[in-house]
DNA sequence: AAGCGCAGAATGAACGTTCACTCCGGATCA
DNA sequence: TGATCCGGAGTGAACGTTCATTCTGCGCTT
C-alpha cells in the first residue's frame, strides 16, 4: 500500500469535490492517515497540489493522444484529439471536475503548468502549422487557435456535468467536433 | 464622499490585483476606513464580494449592447456584442482581471450569478432564435452556441494581457470576430 | 452666536476559529 | 535494542467578525 499514492488519490478526490482550500486534516484522514505523514512526502501543501496537477495533465495527455494516426490529414487528426478530449471528460467526470479546480490555481506555478502541457500542446501545434501551410487552418497565431482547441470542449462538458436543466439536451461529440473545427478551419 | 461606494472600488481594486483571499483588513485599508466601517454597510465578505460582482456585470451587459442596433442582421448583432465585448475587456484591464476572478468565485451563489446575466444572455439567445430561424446559425442549443460567444474571447483578451509572449503578435478584433461567428454559423 | 446634547457613523483592538505545519511519543521492523 | 516510520495533538499565524468606545455634524436652547 503505497502511502505516496494514497495522498495523492485523496487530495484529487477531496479538489475534484471541494474545491482546492480543502484542508489538510481533512485529505490525512481520506487518505487514512496523519497530517504529519503528508509532510513525510510532500514540502508543502502548494507541492502536494502541483504533483496532483502534474499526474492529471499526464493522464489528460495521454488520453488525447491515444490512437493517433500520424498519416491522417490535418482534420482528421484534430478531430481524434478533440475525440479523445470529449469522452475523457465525458467518462471520467472527477477528473473532469479536478482540472477545472486545477486550472484556476493560484498554487500551481505557470512554469509547471508550461512543463506539463508541453507535450500535447506541442502535438497540437504542429497540427495547426501543417494545416495553415495546406490552406486549410486559419492564418492565426498557434496560441490562439489553440483556445478554441480546449476551452470550448471543456467548458461544454462543464455544463453537461453541473447545469441541471441541460440534462435533456444532450451535447453530443459531433455538435463538439463542428463548433471546434469550423471556428479554426480557413473558410 | 460614499463610504460603501469607496469600499467597493477598494474590494474591485484589490481582488482585480491580488485576488478573493484579499483580507478585509487590506480592503479597510484601501478604502480608508477601519474594519467595523465595512460591515455597517456589507453583512459578510461574501455579501461584499457578491455586490461587487453585481456591479461589474452590470458594467460589462451595458458595455456589450451598446450602440445595438435591432435592424441589423444576426449575423451584424452579434458582431457589434462581440466587438464590444472584445474592446471593453482591452480597455478595462482591471475589470477584466476582475472577472476572470469573479468568475470562479466559490463566493458568489450562482442563483445571482445567472440573474445578473440574464439581460445579456437572453439578448443574445434571441439572436441565435433568430439566426437558427434563417438557418444562418447551426442547429445547436443556445447554451452551447453561448460557450463561444463569451468564453473564447474573454480567455483570448485575458491570454493577450498576461502571456508576455504573446505581445507581439497582436490578437486584432478581425480574428475573434472571425473565430466566433465562423464557430456558431452554418456552413 | 455660542454652548450643549445627541444620534449614528466610524474605529481598531480583541476574539474565536481555521488551517498549514511541527514535533514528539509510540509502533514497527531488523 | 536501535533505527525508521508514522500519527495526531499541538502551535502560531492569519483571517473574518464583533463591540466598546470615539468622533462628527446637526438641531436646539439661551
Amino acid at each position: 500500500m503505497d502511502k505516496r499514492e494514497q495522498i495523492l488519490e485523496a487530495t484529487a478526490n477531496l479538489i475534484a469535490e471541494c474545491g482546492l482550500q480543502s484542508p489538510i486534516s481533512l485529505v490525512a484522514k481520506q487518505a487514512c492517515c496523519g497530517a504529519g505523514t503528508i509532510y513525510r512526502y510532500f514540502d508543502t501543501k502548494e507541492e502536494l497540489i502541483e504533483m496532483v496537477y502534474l499526474k492529471q495533465m499526464e493522464r489528460l495527455s495521454d488520453a488525447c493522444l491515444a490512437n493517433n494516426d500520424k498519416t491522417g490529414s490535418v482534420r482528421e487528426q484534430l478531430h481524434n484529439i478533440w475525440s479523445n478530449l470529449f469522452h475523457y471528460l465525458n467518462d471520467s467526470p472527477r477528473d473532469a471536475a479536478l482540472l477545472d479546480q486545477l486550472g484556476v490555481a493560484p498554487d500551481v506555478r505557470e512554469e509547471l503548468q508550461l512543463k506539463a502541457q508541453a507535450g500535447i500542446v506541442e502535438r497540437i501545434h504542429a497540427l495547426f502549422d501543417e494545416g495553415r501551410a495546406r490552406g486549410e487552418v486559419k492564418d492565426l497565431p498557434n496560441d490562439v487557435l489553440g483556445v478554441y482547441a480546449y476551452g470550448g470542449i471543456s467548458t461544454l462538458v462543464r455544463m453537461a456535468r453541473t447545469k441541471p436543466g441541460l440534462k435533456d439536451q444532450t451535447i453530443t461529440e459531433e455538435m463538439v467536433l463542428s463548433l471546434c473545427w469550423d471556428a479554426i478551419a480557413n473558410h
